[in-house]
DNA sequence: CATAAATTGCTACTCTCAGT
DNA sequence: ACTGAGAGTAGCAATTTATG
């Protein structure tokens, strides 16, 4: 599927760049003709402003080796440049190796303005930081899917956030400069400012994140986001608790990512320059990681968990991963009031342990296994925690992560069986599944010994299973939330 | 320094979903 | 069928930041 994709491309050393600053022209590219890539041929319209004075300034500019009038219309004029060599030229000659092909380029005064198309969202994503990594600063405007004409809410948005979006388009809200306070959009919407903000924020924000179709109102309001990509500041493995500043006051999701696309990704990075941080957030955040700088030096996981919403305490995975313990139970049926638990594996330091009913399976031994600075389960949260808490005298004390939530986030669904299924993840030809262990177990009460062998080994692959799972998911994870959505 | 905007952090509420 | 944790949604108050 095709993407069509706007972006405004900033350096001051682009062609013509500081011409175009004086004179207030716009050149619209009409052909461009590349033999050497580093010295392109452009054929431009320049038109509005002050044209004879683009014409002797441009002339002048180092940026440009030759700027010969081709065409003089009205309004317009077309000029032949030839760009010179030490020009940035960020289209050149990336976009035919990315496979993109230019459909309109406009520039201004405020940069290259570029509408290109890709021929898929692969060839999009690995197009921006390829710009990037050559100092041009880089804002993705909107992406508009070329399928799914005129369908409305393809982009994931509530009504009200629809709503919201188009009232403060309608209003001028996005304009530049603006021409309707945040108030105006309040006031129409009958909300108070902080829910049209809101409902603003999160509406242009979805927009971004999925496939625009028609709708220039939602173009309007990406302009004022920068997806900036954080593709080349990505630490090499997983994202750790050093990458993470949520947790200081004054800091959430948003200010997060700022810092990240600014290339602070790491504590050492930190200084109270940072765009979006004042005096008070910095001075938490300095608070924040002294203090986690002490707790990871003792070891000590349950800061972190404290620390950490809920949603982001995989990050802590990668910094205990020698000592992590994943776990699965079995029982007679699913409630921990009338149901017993039949075995528990737990793998733990590479090592599967399972404890079985009326032979091992104790409460001393159980949290032995479970004494971990980070427990794993899948849906252990509603289930096999309560249930071994419930049933023996047992406190899980360390942070528990569970996958069903992360697998969620990432719309992975239908149970452990289903995710793995659509992660590839392999059972080796294990056909069991929860109703068929209360039957084995049942089997194995009535003296058959293969049943329980049986049991013990679907229950080994399910916790063994877990480590492959939260290896995937967390790669994921990471991927989602350190790279931008384009 | 005043103001608008952005953001966080809280509460209250609904809804989905997975375990044996 | 059970069930309750947690995600999602929304709104408001308070804090913080950016901007001229």
């Amino acid at each position: 599927m095709g993407v069509i994709a706007e972006f405004t491309f900033q350096h001051p050393n682009l062609p013509l760049m500081s011409t175009l600053e004086e004179s207030g022209v716009r050149l619209d590219l009409e052909q461009a003709v590349a033999e050497d890539p580093e010295r392109p041929v452009l054929f431009v319209w320049a038109s509005h402003g002050n044209l004879d004075h683009f014409e002797a300034a441009a002339c002048e500019d180092d940026s440009v080796d030759d700027v010969t009038l081709v065409e003089d219309a009205d309004e317009r004029r077309l000029y032949r440049v030839q760009v010179s060599e030490r020009t940035e030229k960020p289209l050149y000659p990336l976009d035919d190796r990315m496979e993109a092909s230019r459909l309109a380029v406009t520039s201004t005064a405020d940069g290259v303005e570029a509408r290109l198309r890709f021929p898929d969202r692969e060839s999009l994503s690995a197009f921006q930081p390829r710009i990037e990594t050559r100092g041009i600063d880089v804002t993705l405007r909107g992406v508009f899917s070329q399928t799914d004409p005129g369908l409305t809410d393809q982009n994931g948005l509530s009504s009200k956030q629809r709503t919201a979006l188009v009232t403060a388009v309608e209003l001028g809200y996005y304009g530049v400069p603006r021409e309707a306070s945040l108030a105006d959009v309040a006031d129409e919407l009958g909300v108070s400012t902080q829910a049209a903000s809101e409902r603003c924020d999160a509406a242009s924000t979805r927009s971004c994140g999925t496939n625009w179709t028609d709708s220039a109102a939602a173009g309007t309001a990406c302009g004022r986001r920068t997806a900036g990509s954080l593709y080349r500041w990505l630490p090499a493995s997983g994202m750790r608790v050093e990458n993470s500043f949520i947790p200081a006051p004054g800091v959430g999701e948003t200010t997060e990512r700022r810092l990240w696309e600014h290339g602070v990704t790491h504590w050492d990075d930190f200084d109270a320059s940072a765009p979006g941080v004042g005096e008070t957030t910095a001075q938490n955040v300095y608070s924040f990681i002294g203090d986690a700088r002490d707790a990871l030096d003792r070891g000590d996981t349950q800061y972190f968990a404290d620390a950490f919403p809920n949603n982001a305490l995989w990050r802590l995975y990668e910094n205990v991963a020698g000592d992590v313990a994943f776990f699965d139970i079995e029982t007679t049926g699913l409630d921990k009031r009338s149901s017993d638990v039949t075995t528990v594996s737990v793998l733990h330091g590479g090592d599967t342990t399972t404890l079985v009913r009326g032979d091992d399976l104790t409460a001393e031994n159980l949290a032995d296994l479970l004494d971990a600075s980070l427990v794993v389960s899948f849906n252990g949260k509603r289930f096999d925690q309560p249930f071994i808490e419930h049933n023996y005298d047992v406190d899980v004390d360390a942070p528990h992560l569970d996958l069903m939530y992360l697998c969620r986030r990432l719309d992975l669904t239908g149970g452990l069986k289903q995710v793995e299924a659509d992660l590839g993840i392999d059972r080796g030809g294990m056909d069991v599944d929860g109703r068929e262990a209360v039957r084995l177990w049942h089997r194995y009460e009535d003296g058959d010994e293969d049943a329980l062998d049986r049991l013990v080994e679907y229950n080994r692959y399910d916790a063994q299973n877990l480590q492959t799972l939260l290896d995937t998911v967390a790669g994921r994870l990471h991927q989602e939330v350190f790279e931008p959505h384009a």
